[in-house]
DNA sequence: CCTTTCTTGACTATGAGAGTCGGGAATTGT
DNA sequence: ACAATTCCCGACTCTCATAGTCAAGAAAGG
């Protein structure tokens, strides 16, 4: 797998409370319900995402959850990385989950795979919400159909 | 996880084969133990690959295995695809394992998935199991240190 | 105080992946 | 023939990360 249904949840929710920014707080039920989340798991994503400063929550009646940061200044890969600690979405890379290389650097293998590592973690760097935000447009309006400049490149990363 | 431990034990056998090419059969005991991999397991994946086309077997004393296309006209992808079926290393891409996407092609998500899917894929197909040895010898002589053109992309896939 | 809603940690379940095992079928040598 | 070797095959077990649940509690507001 290339990615943890958790974590594609977690990216799920960022992106209901991206799309529900500047109108107020959201429920934890109501973003369940909006991306097709388990409810109460849910909740234990919320919270490791408002660990991590990315999204606020406040309780008790009216209370639910927002996104601090704009979407335009928040990526993927900002997002992967709250959720799965300090490591990466892929630690070893090569080496799957249980990382324990038997020919860790004189492998033949590394080259290849820093490359397709580094491939993803360039895609996620560069995908904002708001990129994502903007799929969901092109989708609603089918008149627009130059595909070409997808997710191009964008130099400005302010980290 | 990237890849399976059950795909990179079946590159590391076929690039123990492509190692030993043109020097008669090799045993899967050998190949087991040149890859430290588990020696039953291996014979398992040996079969696997043997009924792909792209290693041949002979039973008996003196029986084993070897390498059929020559090891430039072999690609990462190949090896892959004939160990997974017909469905790539990664069927939907977004949706993991039990694929079962309830946003399918409405997803904003799917172009990152579809980008980051191509992107890996393209460098499996463009990394031949000459690559992989090329690697190895600039392993062992640590005096070479242009590594900027390392795996570039080459044009003649023969497919 | 009563309802709502988030918070936390512990808990259980499931399934893919990893690896094993026993016995059988070729092949070769003596 | 017989024995040694080596691949072949299907069924089997085991383990562990992931997925998801649950119960009780703490803030917030009315």
């Amino acid at each position: 797998m290339l990615i943890t249904q958790k974590n594609q949840y977690a990216l799920r929710a960022v992106y209901e409370l991206a799309r529900h920014r500047g109108r107020g707080l959201l429920k934890s039920a109501d973003i369940a319900h909006a991306q097709a989340i388990p409810r109460r798991f849910v909740e234990v994503i919320l919270s490791q995402l408002t660990r991590s400063g990315y999204v606020t929550s406040k309780r008790g009646q009216g209370g639910g959850y927002a996104l601090v940061p704009p979407p335009d200044g928040l990526t993927v890969a900002d997002i992967l990385h709250s959720m799965n600690g300090s490591r990466r979405p892929f630690h070893c890379i090569a080496c799957v989950s249980r990382c324990r290389c038997d020919f860790d650097d004189g492998c033949a293998f590394s080259p290849m795979w820093a490359r397709i590592g580094q491939a993803i973690d360039d895609i996620y760097r560069e995908t904002t919400l708001l990129d994502l935000m903007e799929n969901e447009t092109d989708l609603a309006s089918p008149e627009a159909e130059s595909a070409g400049g997808q997710g191009a490149a964008r130099e400005d990363m302010s980290r």
